[in-house]
DNA sequence: CTTGGCACTCAGGAAGCATGAGTGCCAGGG
DNA sequence: CCCTGGCACTCATGCTTCCTGAGTGCCAAG
C-alpha cells in the first residue's frame, strides 16, 4: 500500500514539522533529507499520503502537516525510542537517589521529566493495592481521638484521624495495635482489606465499637483512596509560543484529578510504553495533545503510571526515551527504599 | 492635593477598567457612574491624575488605565473588603469541614480560593516552628532501618527513613521512643530542636550511635524543612483571553517553590491582609500580577500564609474578602483537628 | 515511474483609507 | 476660580486592496 519511499517521506515530514513547526513542502524536503528524487516525485507521494489520511494541508498551497493518523504510523513503525545519553542517565540516577521519602521521590520525578522533555510531566503515586503492609501504627491523641498511620513497602505512608465513639486508654490502643500488626504485617493490601473486615468479631465486646471505627477507617483508606493522588509539573512549558490554542482546556484537565486518572487508566496496563495521540485521547480538552505513558514499579509489578503530555507535534522518540528511562530508575529507587 | 472628586474619578476608573478590561474614557465614566459633572470636567481631573502618576494612557487618544500607583491608592483608601455572602461562607465552612488530614485541608483550601476568586491560589503548609509536638513514633522496618514519624498539633505528619549505623532490636527502639516522647511531648518545635541536641549524652553508650542518627534526622526535619511546601492551583484561570502576556514567566515562578517562598515572605508578617501590586513584587516574572496575601493559623498565631495571584487588573475588594474569609475558616478547622 | 515545466491558489504582509473614541485646549458663564 | 460646551487634533483599529512567493496539481516528455 505504501512503498518504502512513501514511508520515508512521511517520516521526513514528521521530523521536519516537529523541528520547525511549519508546514513542510516538497522542495525543502528533498533539500534537508537526501532523497534522490525530484520535488515533483515527492509531491506525488505526498498526494497519496494525503489521500490516505496521513498528512494534510492547512490550506491549499501550503506544505503538509502530519495528521494524528500520520503520527500514529510514525510512532508505530517509523521511529525508535531514542535512548538518553549516559550523562543524562547518570544525572537522573543521582538526582533521584538524593530523594528521601515517597513525596520527595515523586516530586523529583515530576521535575526530572518536565525538564528532560521540556513538557508537562504527570506522575501518579504508587498504588497501594499491590503493595504490602509493613506496619500499622496507632497513636492516641486524646481520650476519643486516634491517629492511624499505615506504612507500606513502597515507602508510602498514609495517615488519618479517627474520632472514637467511646473513650479509650493507652492499653486498649496497644492491644489493638498488636492485633492489627499481627494480622496484617506482610500482607498485600488487597488481602488486608478482607482480613480487617473479619477482624471485628475477634475483639472483646468492650472495645468493639472503637475497634470497628478504626477498622472502617483502615478499610476506607485501603480500598477507596487508592492511587488517588496525581502530581504534575512543567506547565510553564505549555506556554511555548505556538500551542497557546486550547491551553485553558489543558490546564483545566490537568487540575482535575479524576480526568487525569481516566487518561492514565486508558493507557495500556502493561509496564510498556504507551503513546496516545491527539484525538485518540478520551478527554475532550486533551484532543490537541499527545501523552506518552509508562508504568513503573519495583520488582516485576507495575505500581502506578507516569506520563509526559505535550502537543501532538512532539519529539516522540526523545520523549519516549526519557519516559522509559525515568520510569525504570524510579522503580529502582522505590525498590531500594 | 487630590480633592474628593478626583478620588472618586480614580475609583471609578479602577472599577470600570477592572470590569471591562478596556481603557476608560471621560464620557463612559460620567455615563456609568452618576457624577454630576460634564465629561470635560472629568477630563481635567484625569489630566491631573495622570500627571501625578495614578493613571496613564496606553496611547494618545485612548482612555485611561490605572497604574500600579493608582491601584495602590485605590486599595489603601478608596475601597473596602467586600465580605462574602452568607451562602458562600456556609459553603466554605462545610467544604472545609469535610476534609480529613492536613493534606486534604490544604488541597481543599487551594481549590476553594481558586474557585471563589477565579484566579490562582497559593497555600503554604502550616509552619512547623510554631506548632507543638504531639507525638513521635519510631517504627522498626529492619535491623538497621527505622521510620521516624513526627506528629504536630496542626495535624501535620512528617516522616522520614533512617539508616542506622548499628543493628538494633525492638526494645532499643521502644526505649528511644519513650525517651523522645517524654522529652518532647507538648514542646514547641523550636524548643524541641534544642532539647534533642542535648539528648545524645543521656543515652547509654551502647545505643548512642543509633540514637544520634535518629536525633540528627529529627533535627534536620524540624529545623530545615520548615514551611517548605507550597501548593497552588487554578492555573487554568491564567489562560483568560486577556493576560496571556508573560504567562510563561508566571507559570515558571509558580513552579519554583523558592520563588514563591520569597514572595510570600515579603508580604507583611502580621496576620492581616497584605496586597502587593505589580512592580512592588520582588520577583521578576510576577511584575504584571498582584498578590493578595493573608496569614492564617489556629488561635492567635500565624502558622503560614495563603494568597491569591492575579493580574494587577483584579477585583481587589472581592479577592480580599475571599482571602480573608478563607484564611479565617482554615484557621478554625486547624484548631479543631 | 520520474521529471521539468507551467499555470494556479491563497495566506500573509504592506499600503492606503475611513472611522470614531478620546483627548487637550480655549473662551464664555456661573 | 471652577465648570462647561465647542472644536480641532490624534491615532489605534478595522477595512479594503494589492502583491508576493511558497507550494501545489497536472501534464507531457524522458
Amino acid at each position: 500500500m505504501l512503498d518504502e519511499r512513501k514511508l520515508a517521506v512521511l517520516r521526513a515530514v514528521v521530523e521536519d514539522y516537529v523541528s520547525t513547526n511549519e508546514p513542510v513542502g516538497s522542495k525543502s524536503l528533498v533539500d534537508r533529507h537526501n532523497l534522490d528524487v525530484s520535488p515533483a516525485t515527492i509531491r506525488n507521494d505526498m498526494a497519496v499520503l494525503e489521500e490516505q489520511g496521513y498528512i494534510t494541508q492547512p490550506h491549499t498551497s501550503a506544505g503538509r502537516v502530519p495528521t494524528d493518523k500520520g503520527y500514529r504510523l510514525f510512532v508505530d513503525r517509523l521511529s525508535h525510542m531514542k535512548p538518553l545519553s549516559s550523562a543524562e542517565r547518570r544525572a537522573i540516577q543521582t538526582y533521584l537517589a538524593q530523594a528521601y521519602g515517597l513525596d520527595d521521590v515523586v516530586m523529583r520525578t515530576v521535575r526530572l521529566l518536565a525538564q528532560l522533555t521540556r513538557q508537562v510531566a504527570v506522575v501518579q503515586y504508587p498504588s497501594l493495592t499491590r503493595s504490602v503492609v509493613r506496619h500499622i501504627e496507632l497513636v492516641r491523641l486524646g481520650p476519643q481521638k486516634l491517629l492511624v498511620v499505615l506504612i507500606t513497602d513502597t515507602g508510602r505512608v498514609e495517615q488519618r484521624m479517627v474520632d472514637l465513639p467511646d473513650r479509650c486508654e493507652d492499653e486498649d490502643v496497644a492491644h489493638l495495635r498488636a492485633l492489627l500488626n499481627a494480622s496484617l504485617d506482610g500482607r498485600r493490601l488487597t488481602e488486608a482489606v478482607r482480613i480487617v473486615a473479619g477482624l471485628t468479631e475477634t475483639v472483646p465486646p468492650a472495645g468493639r465499637a472503637n475497634a470497628a471505627a478504626v477498622f472502617s477507617v483502615i478499610m476506607a483508606n485501603l480500598a477507596e483512596r487508592n492511587e488517588e493522588r496525581i502530581v504534575f509539573g512543567g506547565t510553564a512549558n505549555l506556554a511555548a509560543p505556538d500551542f497557546s490554542q486550547g491551553l485553558r482546556d489543558v490546564l483545566e484537565a490537568l487540575e482535575e484529578q479524576v480526568v487525569l486518572m481516566r487518561v492514565l487508566g486508558d493507557a495500556t496496563d502493561e509496564s510498556l510504553l504507551s503513546v496516545m495521540i491527539g484525538r485518540e485521547n478520551p478527554v475532550e480538552g486533551l484532543r490537541t495533545t499527545s501523552l506518552v505513558t509508562s508504568g513503573y514499579g519495583s520488582g516485576g509489578e507495575t505500581l502506578a503510571k507516569l506520563a509526559v503530555l505535550g502537543p501532538t507535534r512532539m519529539d516522540y522518540p526523545g520523549t519516549m526515551g526519557a519516559v522509559s528511562a525515568v520510569a525504570r530508575y524510579v522503580g529502582e529507587i522505590l525498590m531500594e527504599s
